[in-house]
Order: structure tokens, then C-alpha cells, then sequence
DNA sequence: TACAATTATATCAGTTTGATATGTTTCCGT
DNA sequence: ACGGAAACATATCAAACTGATATAATTGTA
């Protein structure tokens, strides 16, 4: 029934490294693997809470006299062992959802002009956001020996890099046969 | 709140051409949208019923005399009307979920072997998927001219077969990269 | 000092997943 | 012709996830 709460490898794996509040484990997906992942507060929260009553993390709050609320989590050994599990079992499913290709698929509908309009604009966004990939793997090539998390990370990057290079050709060569079969009417 | 129901999209864009029942709409959606967008029953049932309620299809039973429930449904409309609506606005979001990418992230807990190892069932699993992409396109060229469909049918399949040899293309590089640093302690 | 931005937790309606249940009809081999 | 497997068909459900909103403290800055 239902389906396995990935949410739960998330938040251990960041808590692997360093005790983390919510906030902080929103921030950390966001700036590291926003382009492969993503996760709300509204999944997070409610995980660290499942995630501290099933013994995988303790909490305690860090608030000393102030009243901000502020609740750090670590993770306990349990929690390590249950990630490490994760971690060994195979890769379970890929999952996709390209609005892009939702819409073209339906395509014929459009004016052929609307349709390269719609590509043009989605090779622009992933186009912009290359430069921002490529900062990172200058960044983690750099940096590469100082930990052997680096390499990884270098990897993941590099994924995004050809992926998005991939999305931007493709864009490419489908407005170019929009075009031609413009012009073959 | 919540957010856009999108399966009603994928509904009307199927019904726009031909009355079905919800498990026909499941088999195309399977045959022709698997690789870039996926629906279960769980999702495609009740969608019918609300698209149903809210005047977007309209359903009548096929079963003359026999026993098994056959509901066909067909657009009107004002399913026709939504549904252009919504393919003429701006593309909102894509949506992806790598958990080979997740495991790879937090890979430096597992030994380098095994992170290769998870690598290259991701490569072999899209290595295979290539030749049916290949196959499609091959077909969708042939009766390219038949229907203004098959031309925006072939961008789909273009862009499964551009990002899936990027998924092997990369996995290929990241293996090599992990092998070198094997050798490298 | 006041205002904006950031930090921080929390909740919720609606959507989606992945599995299960249940029964009919068609196809195929013996 | 019979029986079992595969395909057809609808339906439901718990748990996960999205995307938005609410609330408030803290920090930076003009």
C-alpha cells in the first residue's frame, strides 16, 4: 500500500554529515540537489517528526533563551543503518514528468508557431542554467581531494550538465523540423 | 492549495481523438507517454468521474446485454475548450526524481564498487530502452505525412532517445571517473 | 529605527503513487 | 470442447507528495 517514503534517505543523508534543522535540510536540497530532487516543507517536517519516533534521529532544541523555535536533529545509529541499507539496495525507479512534452505531444492542436515557442522558451531555461552547473564542477574539480564526497557530487553535476545539454539539442532540432514543415505547407 | 490536477490534460488530449474507456486511456498513456509522463488507475478513474461531473466528457455503456462494465467516454466541448486553454498556456513546471542520483550524492558511505555497479545497471537499463525508441522513430518517419500527429509524436520520441543517450553517455564517464580514483588510493 | 529579507516551524487541500480487490472476456494449447 | 492464462475492465485505499498559506522571530541594511 501507498509508496516508500524517500523523503526519510534525504534527510538521513544530510544528517550524516551534520546535525541540521528542518530549515537548513530545505536549504541544503535546494542548493545541492534541486536539478534531481526536490522536497517541501510540507514532506520534510512531518518526516523528521516519523523519522524521531521511529528512533533514526533525536532531536533537541537549540533555542538557549531565545524564542525562536529551533530544533536540531542528529542522526543516531540506527538512523546510519538504515541509510547504509538504503544505500546498498538497488536503484528502485527513475521518475519523470515533462510538461513540455505533455503539451507537444498534443501538439497538432496549436498553430505549429506556438509549439516552437513553447520549445524555444524551455531550451532557454535549461540553456540559462548551465553556466550555474558549470560554476559547480569548476568549483568541485578544485576542491575535488580535499573530501571523497567531492568526487560525488562532481558526478551529480556533471549528470545535470548532460542532461540539460541534451534538453537544449533536442529543443534544437525539434523547432528546426517545426520550421521545415512550416515551410512544406 | 493542493496543486493542478494534470491527468485531466492527459485525459482530454487522448479522448480529443478517439472515444476510449479509462483502461484504453491506460494503455496509451502506457504505449505512447511512458517514457516522459506517467497514470495509474488510481489516478485515470476518479479523473473520469470528475471530468464527467464538471461537463468536460460525457460517458455512456457500451455493453449491449453482457455483464462486463464498459464505460466509453468521449470529449464535448467544453473539453475541447479546456483543453486548448491549457496547451496554449505557458509550460509550468518539469518534474524529476533521479534516485540513482540521490544514492550516488551519498555514495561516498558505500564502496566505490558498488556505486559503479549501481551505475552500470543504470546504464544498461536505458542502453536497452534505446532500440524500442529507435524502432518508434523508424515507424513515426515512415507515416510521417500521414497525419499532422506523427511529426510532434516524433519530437517525443527524439527527446527520449537524445536524453536517454545522455543517461549512458554519463554513466559511462562517471564509472570511468570512479574507476580512476579506485586506482588512484 | 524601521523595513525587508531571511530563518524557522507548521498545516492543509488536493494530487499522485503503488498496491490490492474483483470479476469478465478472449485467446490458445491440449 | 475444455481449462487455464492473459488481457480487459472498474474500483478503492493508505501513504506520499505538492504547492500554498499562516505565523512569528531574527538579522541585515538603508
Amino acid at each position: 500500500m501507498g509508496k516508500e517514503n524517500k523523503t526519510v534517505y534525504v534527510v538521513l543523508g544530510f544528517l550524516n554529515h551534520e546535525d541540521l534543522t528542518g530549515y537548513e535540510i530545505k536549504t541544503r536540497i535546494d542548493a545541492s540537489l534541486s536539478y534531481f530532487w526536490g522536497a517541501g516543507f510540507g514532506q520534510i517536517y512531518p518526516t523528521l517528526r516519523l523519522l524521531e519516533k521511529s528512533g533514526l534521529v533525536s532531536k533537541r532544541s537549540d533555542n538557549m533563551g531565545q524564542k525562536m523555535e529551533r530544533i536540531k536533529y542528529s542522526i543516531t545509529g540506527e538512523g546510519r543503518l538504515a541509510l547504509a541499507k538504503w544505500l546498498s539496495a538497488p536503484v528502485e525507479s527513475e521518475y519523470v514528468k515533462y510538461e513540455i512534452l505533455l503539451k507537444l505531444f498534443f501538439g497538432s492542436i496549436l498553430e505549429t508557431q506556438k509549439n516552437i515557442d513553447n520549445l524555444l522558451e524551455f531550451k532557454n531555461m535549461y540553456d540559462g542554467k548551465l553556466p550555474v552547473l558549470k560554476g559547480f564542477e569548476t568549483e568541485l574539480e578544485k576542491i575535488k581531494d580535499q573530501s571523497p564526497d567531492h568526487l560525488y557530487y562532481l558526478l551529480t553535476v556533471l549528470f545535470g550538465e548532460k542532461v540539460y545539454k541534451a534538453y537544449v539539442e533536442w529543443a534544437d532540432e525539434a523547432v528546426e523540423l517545426l520550421r521545415k514543415s512550416q515551410t512544406n505547407n
